[in-house]
RNA sequence: GGGCCCAUAGCUCAAUUGGUCAGAGCCCCCGGCUCAUAACCGGGUCGUUGCUGGUUCGAGUCCAGCUGGGCCUACCA
């Protein structure tokens, strides 16, 4: 590890079609940070890229679905995540996106470098002419031929489980359009893994320190044997395939993209590219993935683990055989999935907390700490509000939180908030020995990307830090031995000091918030190009000199309440019921009726009318008499409304009247026209606006 | 169907790779303290290490089987 000369990390480049979610977090942004900046603080040579990943099918369809394009589609998700990343205090060297033209360019490259590696095969693949487009298994659906359940997915039966292919459904259907697939013939590039397997066993046969489920999902691919893979796609959406490789094969370019898995880790590639180029030093992304003595490690959640441990270090592999040579992962430490109360992350279940509305209750180091308590380093893990709450609450605020403040609040009490000087004493000496113990562990833990235990370490030093003061009893010193007040509150003063350093990687805000507490200046910062003289190895040291001025006491870490813990499980709760309702179990949508021509149309006669009276009928469940002003004359409606709204909504109200109904009489009543209301799925009326004056025709 | 990971205190996790009585933190209970965010410090309760068998002087650790949870199975990116 010492011999590396500078460090060169990773984040999964998150999918551009959803905002991001705490699951996406724990699993491969906030350890990769905490890492980052920790190396920063070091004084580490290191870069940290990211970016959206904005290519595949996934897109395509959702923007025809939702009726827009795939780039309004990776534009809005793409700016929420930079957003929502920037306010969690990801720090980012750079963040990128694979739409751009640098990337673009960079993929197109590596194709071209390892085309001859590929195989050209042509194959039959699904087709919906309907939408225009080539279907994955999973986006036809059918009746099951084994358990005649109606919607089987293409590749495998949810009801009974078996697995299928496409051409064994009965009636077999797109999930984008409706329409029936039908069979075409198309070529495309495969990578040969399973040519290359040998080698790349041979590789991962050094890799020993990897975790054992990364170690094992590999294992279990290498004994499923390598495959060939489709690096290429049929897609109006996507870096194109280079023409003169698709000519020189004698394959038409038009419509061939590059399959997403081929162009997204060559992200991290074209990042850091736009990073170099914003130095002011475009060739300089080559001193980091081209030399051998890198420390290169990519952060990912387990589903990312074949493609980061298999397929891009053999295209990289690939790459350096025709060109320039690239440095393969010393690590990737990818982490298992985070459940939420108990249950497993579903976006379109609504099950997710989702990051933005999170950093609007809470403070992102709030949300730092109790992720990285709860990460799943080893097997799934479990976020709930509750051990949330009980984190902030008993650790953070408790431990941590209490033990600054209550040093800080001391020293501007009785001690004039000056650092008053320190004079040798066993108990001094005992606490910065444990601190230190405990620094080098944290250090250690943090090196090797172990989280958990890193953090664990960290508020071991606060808690000597609360012990200490606890046995020192400075309110009792301040009154017969000044001397031993002095030094007591000294030594919790530097440790202080010490803890804005430690806790700076895993808490960056309430690090910078410590700092200007103390008054210390000169640390680093751990964001990118961060100055100053102070770093992690500074941090067991003398910070504060004796006669320093502390700044104003202020509470670091305010409690978590019940009711915000509530709120958020409510919140989830509902959504999660929502989306039930809309996916399944809610109303169908009315189906449309069938067409009228444009004379039916205007037979109607709409008018604007405000409500000028309304009142509930009596002894009527749904009526509602209304008088109504349409300019020209005044008319009595009776809306049936009443289960859905009160008569003090509709009084005021300026509405859309069907002025040329016949009347009709209800109640006793006669009814001379009809007011319009929206009407969703669960039969719910809500009232149209129409701000215009009375006796407006509508049309 | 096949492969892989995981299972240890009420909860979240350790256990130097087979070696003393299986340890921490949180929760809970008792005591102390009062500078501090009803915070802090000390003490305590809680375990047939998922189940069944095997190897061994010795098994949480190795082997076989079973049960349960999870992931992957190549177009969910």
């Amino acid at each position: 590890m010492t011999e590396n000369k500078r460090i060169l990390v990773t984040s999964a480049l998150p999918y551009a079609n959803g905002p991001i979610h705490l699951g996406h977090l724990a699993g491969a942004y906030l350890p990769a940070d905490v890492f980052v900046r920790f190396q920063r603080l070091r004084g580490e040579d290191v870069v940290y890229v990211c970016g959206s990943d904005e290519h595949g099918a996934a897109i395509v369809i959702k923007a025809l679905k939702d009726g827009t394009t795939p780039q309004a589609i990776v534009d809005r998700y793409h700016e929420m995540a930079e957003k929502d990343f920037a306010a969690f205090g990801m720090s980012f060297d750079h963040y990128g996106r694979t739409s751009s033209p640098t990337h673009r360019e960079t993929a197109r490259e590596w194709f071209r470098t390892i085309a001859e590696d590929f195989v050209l095969k042509t194959e039959r693949q699904l087709y919906d002419p309907e939408a225009k487009l080539f279907l994955a298994d999973r986006f036809v659906i059918g009746t099951c031929p084994n358990c005649q359940h109606p919607d089987a997915y293409g590749d495998q039966c949810e009801k009974c489980g078996s697995a299928l292919s496409p051409a064994e459904l009965i009636d077999p259907r797109s999930t984008v359009s409706d329409a029936t697939p039908e069979l075409r013939e198309v070529s495309h590039w495969y990578l040969p893994m399973g040519a290359h397997q040998a080698r790349l066993e041979e590789w991962i046969a050094t890799k020993t320190h990897w975790k054992s489920n990364v170690l094992g999902q590999i294992k279990s691919w290498f004994t499923l044997g390598l495959g060939d893979r489709a690096m290429t796609r049929d897609l109006p959406w996507g870096v194109p395939v280079p023409e003169d490789v698709a000519q020189a094969a004698g394959v038409d370019p038009e419509g061939k993209v590059l399959y997403v898995w081929f162009d997204a880790p060559i992200g991290y590639v074209s990042a850091s590219r736009e990073w170099a180029e914003a130095q002011g030093d475009p060739d300089r992304w080559k001193t980091y993935w081209q030399s051998e003595d890198t420390r290169l490690l990519h952060f990912i959640g387990k589903d990312n683990i074949v493609f980061h441990t298999l397929s891009f270090p053999l295209m990289m592999m690939l790459h350096g055989d025709r060109g320039a040579k690239y440095v393969l992962p010393e690590n990737v430490p990818a982490n298992e999935f985070l459940n939420f109360e108990g249950k497993k992350l579903s976006t379109s279940r609504g099950w997710a907390v989702w990051l933005g509305e999170a950093l609007e209750a809470f403070p992102a180091d709030y949300l730092r700490y109790a992720l990285l308590r709860a990460l799943p380093e080893t097997k799934d893990s479990d976020f709930t509000w509750a051990d949330f709450q009980a984190h902030v609450n008993n650790e953070l605020a408790d431990n941590l939180g209490n033990f600054i403040n209550r040093t800080v609040a001391f020293c501007v009490k009785y001690l004039d908030g000056t650092v008053p000087a320190i004079e040798e004493r066993d108990d001094v000496t005992a606490l910065f020995a444990a601190a230190s113990e405990h620094a080098a562990a944290l250090t250690l833990a943090l090196d090797e990307c172990r989280m958990r235990d890193a953090i664990n370490e960290l508020m071991s030093i606060s808690r000597a830090g609360n012990k200490f003061f606890n046995d020192a009893e400075p309110w009792r010193t301040r009154r017969d031995d000044l001397a031993h007040c002095h030094t007591t509150i000294a030594a919790c003063l530097q440790l202080c000091a010490s803890l804005s350093i430690y806790i700076d990687p895993f808490l960056p805000f309430t690090a910078q918030r410590l700092r200007a507490i103390l008054r210390l200046e000169g640390v680093r910062d751990s964001r990118p190009g961060g100055e100053g003289e102070l770093g992690w190895a500074e941090a067991g040291g003398r910070l504060l000199s004796p006669g320093h001025a502390l700044g104003e006491p202020e509470i670091l870490v305010r409690k978590v309440e019940d009711a915000e813990v509530t709120a958020q499980r409510e919140l989830m709760e509902k959504r999660a019921a929502e989306a039930a309702a809309a996916a399944s179990g809610g109303a169908p949508y009315t189906p449309v009726k069938d067409d009228i021509v444009y004379d039916d149309f205007a037979k109607l006669d709409l008018r604007v009318g405000k409500v000028l009276v309304a009142e509930r009928v009596k002894k009527s469940k749904k009526l509602i008499r209304c008088e109504v002003d349409l300019g020209f004359e005044r008319r009595q409606i009776l809306a049936g409304v009443a289960e859905h709204m009160s008569a003090e909504d509709l009084q005021g109200a300026t509405v859309v009247v069907v002025a040329n109904l016949a009347p009709r009489k209800m109640m006793g009543m006669e009814s001379q026209g009809m007011l319009l209301m929206a009407e969703d799925r669960e039969g719910k009326l809500v009232r149209l606006e129409a701000p215009s004056e009375p006796g407006s025709t509508v049309s």
